[in-house]
DNA sequence: CGTTCGTCCATTAATGGACGAACGGTGCCTTAAT
């Protein structure tokens, strides 16, 4: 049967997008596969269709409960029911359960962490594995070395698991992340199917200026005449809230705050809100957007940078899914960037609480050692991680090694927000810019563009659209307005 | 690095200033350390 047919009959859909197919056919040829794909286009197709060619289930490593639950609830209301999220939500008692049925499931949803778990770990060997997928799988460079490690232990899983054919999705990676990406998957003869990050419909646009009040102002004037829907995104929980009330005071409505200190009903919530129009826009950090599949957001706005462009890129991915225009701004001040740089130097530990943990180590226990050297969890994962990866090892090597592992992440991640900060700075096209980090060339011209290529902010504003409307109809038009407090553009 | 928070001590007993410490995004997992 034809894989259009196929496409159609079971899925829904006319044709495939770009890259689906080739990324299909691999799988089904067996070819282990790297796949990069745009931000918002259609990944867990990837991995949902040759489920039905293949026998066996197929694994999907995510990095988010939330984002399984969402995958799990949308797979079920398609029709699919054999399908699960493996995971701490489980009472012990249907995680047995789970665990005693587990090939009766075609698609198992699952955190890196879980794999430490040994009953799961055993029940997943005994069942047969069509396909190993990592979504989201730049997560194994972005958060691996620090605040995963688990990330960096997928290639071990694999191997535990009898290497099954695998399938690792990004829409994020430059040359250097995707061979990360392999090696710690433990891959070779790979099939690369790499497509460009750009998203011709966002236009870009970077304003500096010298003060945060002058970007404060900047700010509200933004918000008040975008088209919405929106999200600005932050690096400061405290002033993502700040900013939020700033916005309500001044008359914009449908604001919420989304970041890791908010209750997760209420994170829930928010989300949901968001997605059904009830929020024109979320002050959020990076906490937010994950798995967000709203189609129609207008504009991001950043009032902070983000630590790289992977991240940068992903932000700004959440606009435009519709393929409508849409619009992302970055918003910067000098200075912006000291916390990234706080933030780089504080979370692995330092050459001092190195020496200081493996020279205790057989003296203490863990729980002095951890208040004596005052280690954060990052910090004892990252330590916990070497000791593991080097048991045989003197401590003196333990030491060694992971300063020396240390170091590289640091000068990695500065390199990164250099990047960053470069592309901040540069006076050539933003989007050249960014395909030229992924090692891409521009292959078309896009109008609009960036504001290096010149293009005019205020089309992207509601009123530019309502003065092309006689003068009468503006005028109740905007007395209604008033009346009802009503934001945003009218259509 | 720059802001905020808590403590201490001052003096027309209820504020206020000085000073140092703490903090700053992101998320799994809680049966996993010889």
């Amino acid at each position: 049967m034809k894989l259009e047919k196929i496409l159609d009959e079971y899925f829904g859909f006319p044709s495939f997008r770009l890259g689906q197919k080739e990324i299909i056919q691999s799988i089904l040829s067996h070819q282990h596969t790297l796949a990069m794909l745009p931000t918002g286009t259609g990944k867990s197709l990837c991995y949902q269709f040759p489920a039905y060619f293949f026998e066996g289930s197929i694994i999907i490593v995510s990095p988010l409960l939330s984002l399984m639950q969402d995958q799990v609830e949308q797979m079920k209301f398609q029709g699919e029911k054999r399908v699960i999220a493996l995971n701490s939500f489980l009472t012990f008692q249907e995680r047995q359960q789970v665990l005693a049925k587990l090939s009766h499931y075609r698609f198992i949803f699952l955190s890196p962490e879980i794999f430490n778990n040994q009953s799961v770990l055993s029940a997943l060997k005994k069942i047969k594995i069509g396909l190993f997928v990592v979504d989201e799988a730049h997560c194994i460079s972005q958060w691996g070395y620090d605040f995963r490690p688990e990330y960096l232990r997928l290639g071990e899983f694999r191997r535990a698991l009898n290497n099954p054919l695998t399938l690792a999705l990004t829409a994020t990676a430059t040359e250097k992340v995707r061979k990360d990406i392999l090696h710690y998957l433990e891959l070779d003869k790979v099939k690369e199917w790499i497509y460009t990050v750009d998203r011709p419909n966002i236009a870009l646009s970077i304003e500096k200026m010298t003060s945060q009040k002058e970007k404060l102002s900047k700010l509200l004037h933004y918000v008040q005449r975008l088209e919405k829907p929106g999200i600005i995104y932050f690096s400061s929980k405290k002033i993502a809230e700040e900013i939020t009330n700033y916005l309500m005071e001044n008359g914009v409505s449908n604001v919420a705050t989304y970041h890791a200190d908010i209750e997760q009903e209420e994170r829930i919530l928010i989300q949901q809100q968001f997605l059904y129009g009830e929020l024109d826009i979320i002050c959020a950090t990076s906490a937010f957007g994950m798995g967000i599949n709203k189609e129609n957001i207008r504009f991001i706005l950043h009032y902070h940078l983000p630590s790289q462009l992977e991240s940068y890129v992903q932000e700004i991915g959440r606009a435009g899914r519709d393929g409508k225009p849409s619009i992302a701004i970055l918003l910067y001040v000098e200075g912006d960037e000291i916390v990234h740089k706080l933030w780089i130097e504080n979370e692995l530990p330092s050459n001092e609480q190195i020496d200081g943990y493996f020279q205790y180590e057989n003296q203490l226990k863990n729980k002095e050692i951890i208040d004596y050297l005052q280690l954060s969890e990052t910090q004892q994962r990252f330590l916990i991680y070497i000791k593991k990866r080097l048991t045989n090892e003197s401590n003196l090597i333990k030491s060694t090694v992971a300063k020396q592992i240390k170091d590289d992440r640091v000068k990695t991640k500065y390199g990164n927000l250099q990047s960053m900060l470069r592309w901040i700075h540069s006076e050539d096209c933003l989007r050249k810019g960014i395909l030229s980090y992924f090692d891409e060339e521009m292959e078309q011209i896009i109008s609009p563009c960036c504001q290096q290529c010149g293009f005019d902010v205020t089309t992207f504003f509601c009123e530019q659209k309502e003065t092309r409307k006689n003068d009468s109809e503006r005028s109740w038009k905007d007395q209604l307005k008033k009346l009802f407090k009503v934001e945003g553009c009218q259509k």
